[in-house]
DNA sequence: TCTGGCACTTTCTGGCATGGAGTGCCGACC
DNA sequence: GGTCGGCACTCCATGCCAGAAAGTGCCAGA
């Protein structure tokens, strides 16, 4: 880090400006870039010699390299990222744009509609791939709960949420519990933990566990240990939508089928992408992944821009862009940004 | 169709011979044959000069093409088809990938699980795409319906299913209910409709709306008309899962990444694939469409392999494995048809 | 410190010759 | 009439070469 800093500070105005203007150009034209277009792009008056000069500099601290000896340059991962820490200027998007987005995030969809469609939207707007998580479920309300017997002490557990959310799930018990006790189970529940958020109702369960102990007869016990299982794991939750994979099949820049499909792989295998994702849970507001960045092999070539919606400031979720190191990230950051507040505000309106 | 039958009768033994030959070559090793080596692998005692002979015969029929003059001949479309109609020889499953894909279909899952567990095999088994609708859901039996008022007059119908499915719907009323309004409606319907088929259970909705009529008082009208907006749609069904996308960018038969492209499109688009496979519903075993039989662009170069499953004789969904015309029908053939009859077993035990 | 000049490297392209694979056809033979 | 050998021809793939284009690195001079 110090390093860098350091490297940052020793280029002066005119070689940042070169820096920023081979980048742009090739994020524009996908051309390595040598000294004699640069010199005239720049609109500095130097010569090419100059130029040369100033690029062999900036090859040397590793912001650029030559793909051969006779190619001009290409930027490096460390120049993308220092171009989007200091020289990036966003692009306002176009209030036509903006009231496409707000016209497709309609809080009327239910919470998948609107996810597939916020992925839809980065997708299109982009034209690289949009990736979204379902939100996390645990700040929802839980408005009723509902036992049925299955065969093989199982039950099934439905729970609906306060938005148009069922969720249900199988519970192994220790004995077989007839319609009437399960009845009665699920009111002694909902009593508890109607209009509760899932971590609160959970919470509830598991003092109401606390403070009875002993003196709860079995059916109370079953019940409680019921809503315990069904309020516990966060569930099958923590999954994501994507949309748009297809795209990424038209940049040259990822032409290798080979390395194609292992990206594709890792989007259906879902397991390394979400750690990814989760690790931006955290962060606030978009950040940014630039090639090796990521820490994934398979994302090497790739630039992951992510940002996580939040619903009364508590983050719900993460979505994101996945594209080739070569993007317009002017263009990408504000779409991804404004794409999680809008499903924020969405899903907000929904409740 | 006549002039088919009318070529077919007219290739002799030895023709025919040649033609498998040359197919089977072509599908395990992927290069033209040139009638050199087609006479040595025949094993017939007659020179390459008859070989080119009796290919040029091929070739007017429409059997094999030539990619270029001095290329030898691949297998057309018509040519595969005749080797798949007439020549082919099934190879049995080893008992080893029975009880393999018998133990993948395990009834315990549950039915989204088991199709997924099918989509799988399909693919792994044959290193192609898997295909696998969910099963069609009119005649699963319902077990139990309830309502729950949301704003807006509407409803939330929650429809539980004889598996440990769950469907539920978003239904528009007339003014709002009350929730016990709505609880003694969806009694009404339990003990109308509990136990039957959907389909059944549809009938008598219907029955009973003309059986009343006039003398209906304002909740039953309202609860008979919501148990048909249930009952009715065929719901939002009508899907399938795809497993092993990426296996096809494997073959370089398909290596076209344009065409790659417009397929993996077809496939998340869902729209045409459907359409094919709905077409296979009424057909009973293994169906094969070869590249242009389909009748879709974007399979031009691919082969289907479909098969419907059923329960009790009642077809549930299809199955498919997607693959290049150029793949070995002898071993997917079967696989594709073993997996319909477990996936069928699978979902009957677990009523 | 900037610049022009120059030698050098690398890629790309087209042309050309060569070898290999395979066809089509002809004429001969059984 | 079917089968076969022979031969001319076509097309592809490969390697090689030469020339052009693009760009670099370095040096020497202002």
């Amino acid at each position: 880090m110090a390093a860098i800093e350091e490297q940052k500070y020793s280029l002066n105005e005119r070689t940042q400006l070169l820096l920023k203007v081979l980048i742009e150009n090739y994020i524009s034209e996908g051309h390595p870039l040598g000294s004699r277009t640069l010199a005239k792009r720049s609109e500095l008056e130097i010569s090419p010699a100059t130029v040369r000069n100033v690029m062999a500099d900036l090859e040397d601290f590793g912001f650029v390299k030559s793909p051969h000896t006779s190619a001009g340059r290409v930027p490096t991962t460390k120049g993308y990222r220092l171009f989007v820490d200091t020289m990036l200027k966003i692009q306002p998007l176009t209030t036509d744009t903006v009231s496409q987005m707000r016209q497709n995030l309609d809080p009327a969809q239910d919470v998948s509609g609107l996810v597939e469609s916020a992925s839809t939207l980065l997708s299109g707007l982009t034209g690289m791939a949009g990736v979204v998580t379902l939100p996390k479920i645990e700040r929802a309300e839980v408005r009723h709960v509902e036992f049925l017997p299955l065969s093989d002490r199982r039950v099934l557990a439905i729970i609906v949420m306060n938005r148009q959310e069922v969720q249900n799930r199988i519970l192994h018990v220790d004995r077989e519990y007839t319609e009437s006790e399960l009845q009665q189970a699920a009111n002694y529940i909902n009593e508890l933990c109607a209009g509760q958020e899932l971590v609160t109702a959970r919470r509830k369960i598991l003092d109401e566990l606390d403070r009875l102990r002993e003196h709860m007869n079995d059916l109370m016990r079953c019940a409680v240990a019921m809503g315990e299982q069904v309020f516990s794991g966060s569930g099958p939750q923590s999954d994501y939508v994507v949309v748009g994979q297809t795209n990424l099949m038209e940049y040259d820049d990822l032409s290798n089928i080979e390395k194609l499909r292992s990206l594709f792989e890792a989007f259906s295998q879902k397991r390394e992408f979400l750690r990814l994702l989760d690790r931006c849970i955290c962060a606030q507001g978009v950040q940014i992944f630039i090639g090796q960045e990521s820490g994934y092999e398979v994302l090497d070539d790739c630039s992951v821009i992510t940002s996580p919606y939040t619903v009364d400031d508590e983050v719900m979720g993460v979505l994101a862009v996945v594209g080739p190191t070569r993007m317009s990230y002017d263009r990408v950051i504000p779409i991804v940004d404004l794409t999680a507040r809008l499903l924020g505000e969405a899903l907000n309106t929904q409740n």
